[in-house]
RNA sequence: CGGGGUGUGGCGCAGUUGGCUAGCGCGCCGCGUUUGGGACGCGGAGGUCGAAGGUUCGAGUCCUUUCACCCCGACCA
């Protein structure tokens, strides 16, 4: 390709106000540009980064004996009612009508049209275990996009869902293990499998691959020691315990006038932060009941493993006013003694969680649902019983792994994931059987592996970039060889013509700098901006020894070669 | 959706307390001089000042409404 022919340019000033590198450098260079907030265009660069990407992803999927299908974008409503998903999802499903008044949702991930068209089969077991998978954009109307193609509102993505029984399912889920790690491998990242929530997708537990990145969204916990990771919305530690060792006293309330900080607690009472007790209460939109968490002082709530607990859907932080006038306690004095789980003033049930933490502490102490009322040695069990008992408890950098190590944060890019949807779907929509060796219906198990193609796009130029602009992996560049041409001169025209012609017959992918109104600056920042792996500079100097200037992109020293050693040192890379 | 901010040629911006023909740099087109790390001169094209309504003799500038985008939060490939 001639660089004087090539659809986008390069700019110096075009989004130069992008803070993250890859969005400024993908624009700048002419990989991408936006068309509104979340979408953007692919130029003819991007989409051969994009394709190459795509390339690898598939040839890894085929090999872990993944099948290739194209869904339709447009999800009939009805599917998406059936697994009640139309209120669940995470992000707001995009609806169109067609002339008929029939409604479709614009699909921003497939379970239910995967189920849909195997259940059209009416499978039996011989047919199982498969897995079948697409690369087709998604949409997502999210709330907010940002940071160029690490979020969007429409994305390529790599969606597989496998079926199966229950007991093949482990080594499904593992073969897609093992496929990711070599895809992310093979494009140059390094990947950390991290295990998350399912969220709004479902089933009982999931692993995100995750890229350690400055401009990654994803918190997550690793114990470098024993390799335990996990996004920190699941993230389990080791509690220590306190003062097990102490008798229980008697129950006693007492005048607290203090503010309503746990810190207030901690002076007022001139007690341990751990011997407090931390009453958070939640409302659930969904279940419409409270929820009052219930944990150890010096730990916080994760409401991710609070809504698991509880099975709630919407938490929000309860206000003043329902403390108060629903429930009859106080702000900042919340105790689940003589808290009215049922029948208070609006009707709407409390369900008490208790963290697995408090069975650490003995004679605890915190409010007494009265203002400037305390209870001094509060003992679980013998003073109250939560409805639920399980670990909702926040990690936090430096505290124990399961493992033993120590628990250090990192920050990243989540490029794919992949689900253990179980039964979850198979469960909610008619006919998700197959026939059995007993001639018996048997509920699909089912698993979803997903990758954005443009978000780990992006990640790549994350990894790999310096000052000067991207550095592609040698696979992934657009092309291998940039040829930049330095003057007019009749010789050099034609020594630049006749290489870009050679390197081409034997194979090898170039972008040839043909233009004239372009000086040599411009085209050494040019092809140091696009990341191509190799620059060949064809000059009066170069001619003048009938050699060509070599440079990889990584290095900062050119060498002298001629023509046959260009092609020998280039061929080996494409 | 909550909080903060910005909308003026393709990009980056200036435009004072309302005032005359809306400017500058980059980029783009033409001609010339240049030619190894983003040159220079001359000439040129390109703007419903985000949109709608209002105040005014007069609005880029003031008021109202609205839309888009950016940054911070909750969500995700």
């Amino acid at each position: 390709m001639k660089v004087s022919q090539l659809f986008g340019r390069t700019s110096k000033t075009e989004g130069i106000d992008y803070k993250i590198p890859s969005h400024r450098m993908l624009t700048q260079a002419g990989y991408i540009r936006e068309s509104t907030a979340g979408r953007y265009y692919l130029l003819p660069l991007g989409l051969n980064v994009h394709d190459k990407i795509i390339d690898v992803v598939r040839k890894h999927m085929n090999a872990a004996s993944a099948q290739e299908v194209v869904m339709p974008v447009l999800h009939p409503l009805e599917l998406w009612q059936e697994t009640n998903r139309t209120t669940t999802t995470g992000f707001e499903l995009m609806k169109v009508t067609d002339r008929r008044n029939a409604e479709f949702a614009l699909g921003g991930t497939a379970e239910e049209m995967a189920v849909d068209l195997v259940r059209k089969f009416n499978i039996s077991y011989k047919d199982l275990p498969f897995n079948i998978y697409q690369f087709s954009m998604k949409f997502r109307d999210e709330m907010r996009a940002r940071g160029g193609l690490l979020r969007v509102r429409e994305f390529v993505m790599k969606d597989a869902y496998s079926f199966s029984n229950e007991a093949q399912f482990k080594e499904i889920y593992q073969k897609m293990w093992d496929a990711y790690k070599a895809i992310f491998e093979e494009l140059g990242l390094k990947a950390d499998v991290v295990a998350a929530d399912n969220g709004y997708i479902g089933g009982e537990y999931c692993h995100e691959f995750v890229v350690e990145s400055e401009q990654g969204e994803s918190r997550y916990f690793i114990d470098e020691t024993s390799g335990y990771a996990a996004h920190e919305d699941v993230a389990t530690f080791k509690v220590d315990d306190k003062n097990l060792d102490e008798a229980m006293h008697d129950m006693e309330e007492v005048d607290a006038v203090r503010g309503t900080t746990m810190e207030d607690g901690v002076k007022f009472h001139n007690l341990p932060l751990w011997q407090q007790t931390k009453d958070v209460l939640f409302f659930d939109e969904a279940t419409k009941r409270y929820i009052l968490a219930i944990i150890r002082g010096d730990f916080d709530v994760n409401e991710t493993k609070l809504m698991q607990a509880a099975g709630a859907w919407e938490l929000r932080p309860a206000t003043e006013e329902e403390v108060r006038d629903d429930l009859g306690s106080e702000p900042g004095f919340i105790s689940p003694i003589g808290m009215v789980k049922k029948g208070n003033k609006s009707g709407h049930d409390v369900v008490i969680v208790g963290d697995k933490s408090l069975r650490t502490v003995r004679n605890m102490y915190g409010g007494a649902n009265k203002k400037h009322r305390d209870i001094l040695n509060i003992n679980i069990d013998r003073d109250y019983k939560p409805d639920i008992e399980a670990d909702i408890a926040l990690a936090q950098p430096g505290f124990m792994s399961p493992d033993g190590g120590k628990l250090v944060e990192k920050k990243g890019i989540e490029v794919g994931n992949i689900f253990q949807l179980g039964y979850h779907y198979s469960n909610l929509m008619h006919d998700a059987e197959y026939t059995d060796e007993t001639g018996k219906r048997q509920k699909y198990y089912m698993g979803c592996y997903g990758i954005g193609i443009g978000r780990t796009m992006a990640a790549i130029v994350e990894a790999h970039h310096d000052d000067k602009g991207i550095i592609w992996p040698d696979t992934l560049a657009p092309y291998t060889v940039y040829v930049a041409r330095i003057g007019e001169a009749e010789a050099v025209m034609k020594a630049a013509d006749e290489l870009y012609e050679a390197l081409q017959a034997a194979g090898v992918s170039v972008l040839y700098d043909d233009r004239v109104e372009a000086r040599a600056g411009e085209k050494f920042a040019d092809a140091d901006l696009l990341g191509i792996p190799y620059r060949v500079v064809v000059s009066d100097r170069t001619i003048k020894s009938n050699q060509y200037e070599v440079k990889k992109r990584t290095e900062t020293d050119a060498q002298m070669l001629d023509k046959d050693n260009v092609i020998k040192v280039v061929a080996g890379v494409k």
